[in-house]
Formats: C-alpha cells, structure tokens, sequence
DNA sequence: TCACGTCTCTACCATTTGGTAGACAAATCT
DNA sequence: AGATTTGTCTACCAAATGGTAGAGACGTGA
C-alpha cells in the first residue's frame, strides 16, 4: 500500500509544533506524541531530525507559495488593490493555520543550510514581487521607494502581525473572530496608506 | 565583596543567546562557556533556569525602557516627528544591540508566567504610545483609524525590519553599514506614509 | 588567629535527546 | 504456499540537559 498518510500526517503536525513553539524547542517525541506514534516511525519516514526539518520547510513553502501565486494574479490592475490582494491572501493563513507564518518567520533561528534551502524555494515569489513593485512606482503608481526593502517592510508588518497575536494583546487587543477582522482591516489601511504615491 | 560582576556578564551574555538564537535553544552550558564559566556559578547566582529567563527579561525591559522613555519626550510638538523619534530610538539597538528587539520577539515562544513578566514590565509605554496616538488621531494630526492596533502594526514593522536581517537578505538586502542605514531610512519614510493624515 | 560570608568549583544524578539495531506483523509478489 | 517488501514497534545507547550537594579558595571583621 502507499500508505503515505502516516508521512503527511507526521508533516502537518510537525509544522503546527514547529510554527507555534519553535523549531528548536520540538523534540521527536513531542511530534510522535502528537501524532500517536512512536519516535521511530517518524526516523523512518525521514532520515534525520534535520530531514524532517527541511521536508517541513517544503511543505510550507508550498502552501504559501499557492496562496502567494494565486493572490498575484487576481483582482485588476490597479497595484494597491492587488498589493491589498497579497496582503489579504498572506493573512488568510494566520486565521486558518496560524503555525505557518510562524515557520516562516523561524528562518531566524535555523542554521545555514536550513536557510538556504527556504530561501531557494522562496525566491522565485520574492523576485516576481519586487520586480512588480519596481515597474509600478517607474510607472508613478506606488509611493517612491527602495523597491526591494519595502518588500521586507511589507513582509514585516504582515508577517509580525500574524504571528505575534500576543504583542498585539499587550497593546489590548482581543483574540476572537471579530479582533482577528478588524486587525485585517487595520493592516490593509496601514499598507495602502504606506503605499500611496504622493 | 559585591562582585556583581559576573552576575552582569551572565545577564548579557545570556540576553545576547537567548536574542539571537531563541531562549528555548541556549542552554545553561551554552551561556557559561560564553562567559567563561561553570554552570553552577550560574545556578549560584540565578536560583533556576526560570528565574535566569525572568531576570534577563528585566535587564532587556530596562533597557528599552530607557531608550522609548527619552525618545518620547524629545523633539517638538509634530507627531509624525515624534513618532519618527522614537521609531529612531528603537531602531538603534538593532544595531548596537541586535539580540535586544530578538529576545522581546521571543515572548510568543515563553510560557504564560514569563509573557506576563514582561507584559507587565511593558505595559506602561505601550499604554503612553496608544494614549498618546488616540490624541494625536482626535486633533486631525495623524490618519485616523484603531490606535491600538496602529501601534501594533508600528511595533511589527520595525521589530520585524530589525530582527529579520535574514529575510531582508532574502529580499535581496546587502549587511553592512550603508545597507543598514538605507534600511532605516526606508523605514521611517514609510512610517512617515503609513500616518499621514488624509 | 579564627570564624564567617562570598564566590566558584568538582562530582554526581535523573531525565530527555537524537539515533541505531533489529523483532514482528501485514501486505504483496512469484 | 513461500519469499520479500513495507510499516511500526520494543529495546537500547551515548550525549546533553537542568539541578543538587558539598568542597575549597578568598577576603573581612572580631
């Protein structure tokens, strides 16, 4: 049997512990209890705890590069509300699967190798958004900038709002649906105001 | 004798660890071997790992505190000027001190007693910032919208811009001295947009 | 000089970690 | 049926972890 349901059952919960506690903080254990397995079902599966690690990476990059590619090509021509696609297509996730964005971001965190494997699956998405960014304010339509370091901003101001629910309740925010819509609200105003030519 | 000496050398060296590599990552070993010590002097002079963690996020809160405190209160009446001031003021640890805006990032991965730690160590200038925007927002000087939030996603940016030199790298960003300076200069400029009022 | 508090050390310990070796059952192939 | 592959398990292991117990060096006050 291609009895792969074990493997991707193994792959999302490790993302969910991964994204949510932090990749180094997640022992195999943790992810085999989770799963309802032993340790040594998942070393079976993957080679290493560096393999899995890498397998996991993947699998994130995949789920956000379709949300990513699909939000790019929709919604018209105006670049603000496709920027505003983005952002709401990048923001979808921390409603549905909040450990995403937080793997992401853990890039921070992992060694060399692990980076640069992210990197390579990211940077196809990376170039095709600065590149837009870049033809738009030539064209006037987007505030003048360094095209390149308002991506990152960008990336920033989405991806901390996403996966720092706890900040934003330092600052007395509350952690239910209708937070979570005027938060998306907020940041889509925040961005389109950042972005407006002048 | 009051050799508080190696207690501080332990506090700084375990905020620079526990900032740049991730608090669940560093273990005690990690940190004594950093200053050039045993272990057990640690534990001598922090009753547990828990209360180590407690006692670098004191020395971390301390010193934002000083830096967000004196900002505030300097420069003239403009908000955007003030609020271009203090985003300044944190930006500048990220430089001198790159583990300080890492370490408070980590509060997402601390468990509740830590989080309420540092929260409560926080919460008066997170207060100032929001009181302060709402007033701003009231007399027409700032684009109107949720102030609590707005000062979420204004912490976001700049701590995202400030801890992620990983990402920015992967959005093409060169580190050094003059790419950082180009970094903090975009920074402000689309802060400066994003409050505009309208 | 002697007692005492301060500071760092060596010597352990129980638990947890990533990983190896190989047994065992079920399915698949010949 | 018999042989082989697939998938999960139990049984280990060496290294690292947070933590305890207590020895010894050092200076200070009586």
């Amino acid at each position: 049997m291609v009895n792969g349901s074990t493997r991707i059952r193994i792959l999302d919960t490790a993302l969910d512990l991964f994204g949510t506690r932090g990749v180094g903080t997640v022992s195999l254990d943790d992810i085999a209890d989770a799963v309802g397995v032993r340790k040594q079902t998942i070393l079976y599966w993957f080679k290493s705890r560096s393999g899995l690690i890498d397998a996991v990476l993947n699998h994130a990059a995949d789920e956000l590069l379709v949300v990513v590619e699909a939000a790019i090509r929709s919604r018209g021509d105006e670049p603000l509300d496709r920027v505003d696609a983005v952002v709401c297509a990048v923001f979808r996730p921390v409603v549905r699967r909040p450990a995403l964005l937080g793997l992401i971001r853990e890039v921070t965190r992992l060694d060399e190798s692990h980076i640069n494997h992210l990197r390579g699956r990211l940077s196809a998405v990376v170039e095709r958004c600065v590149s837009y960014l870049t033809s738009e304010m030539e064209k006037g339509r987007l505030r003048t900038c360094d095209p390149m370091v308002l991506a990152g901003l960008l990336y920033s101001t989405v991806s901390g709002t996403g996966t720092e629910p706890i900040v934003l309740e330092t600052f007395g925010w509350e952690p239910n649906a209708a937070g979570l819509r005027q938060v998306r609200r907020e940041l889509r105003g925040f961005v389109r105001a950042a972005l407006q030519p002048n």
